[in-house]
DNA sequence: TTTGATAGTCAATGGTTGTTGACTTGTTGG
DNA sequence: CCAACAAGTCAACAACCATTGACTATCAAA
């Protein structure tokens, strides 16, 4: 199976709900129609058809997800995440380049106050540029983060 | 966009490698015509559109992923290694089982020589059967590994 | 024995996909 | 200016998809 078969297979709503709920626990026909409200059997029939090996059905009529089925729900899981991750990841970059900036200017202000700008030229300036330059690399190379779209 | 859009949206080879290849770096039409080998401008055409918000255009008529357009990459790149881990899990599991038998069986068959068998029953057996019973319910349970299927 | 639930199958149907190939509308090099 | 390329649009069509609803066969309880 490769993944475009796997993706088909779960590109519809009610497939994705039946491996979910079975991944809970194994379901007969007719629980599986109640717990989905599907009124048609033919309907259910249908895309149970096309969870294929996705699934099987045990002696007494249970449906169960087999190791594909797992793997599918995981995917079905994972995929719900990624995208809000790559917001999170692009907001804590702005807050980090905040915190830096405001670390720097307070720093340098406590510097001007005192006439000593050891601190801030040799310790604070060059630990927070290099920290941003590697950041800023980490989150817009290794993570592939746009600032549009 | 829900999940089944998402599969939908990748739930065709050609589609598919179209986010393969836009992740690498941004191409113009006519670039990803002749590295996906499509002959059929309206057939390229046809996919771009359903691909609909995973790319952007920019000015210059290049095509790159959007956030989402790397989300569906790495749930494609994910998908792909689930099932693989699964049988991974099952594996390792029988070899962690044997392991733990051929230990108890060796410092078993030591304590017979030596007539002492403080070693095995204090410390040998308790540890194995406490990893086994910890192992066990981690494959079986936590990660929902099932041995038919 | 009738009723009702279970576990489907099957044909029909309207809508959506995937694909082709012809056509359009710039843009660029010789 | 002409040819070639780029970047599509569009109509047509077969194949497939999702859904309905009617139908069948089996079993169990009243």
């Amino acid at each position: 199976m490769s993944s475009d078969e796997l993706f088909e297979a779960i590109s519809h709503p009610i497939r994705i709900d039946i491996v979910k709920v079975l991944a809970e626990k194994p379901l007969r026909f007719a629980d599986l129609k109640r717990k989905l409200k599907i009124n048609s059997s033919g309907l259910l029939d249908f895309h149970l058809k096309k969870l294929d090996d996705l699934i099987i059905v045990n002696k007494e009529g249970r449906y169960s997800l087999t190791d594909k089925g797992y793997a599918a729900l995981t995917t079905v899981e994972g995929a719900a995440g990624y995208y809000k991750l790559r917001s999170v990841h692009k907001r804590s970059y702005f807050l980090n380049l905040i915190v830096c900036i405001l670390v720097n200017i307070g720093t340098f202000w406590v510097a001007s106050q005192v006439g000593n700008y050891f601190l801030w030229y040799a310790v604070v300036f060059p630990i927070t540029l290099a920290w941003m330059i590697f950041y800023t690399y980490w989150t817009f190379v290794r993570r592939r983060i746009r600032l549009r779209s």
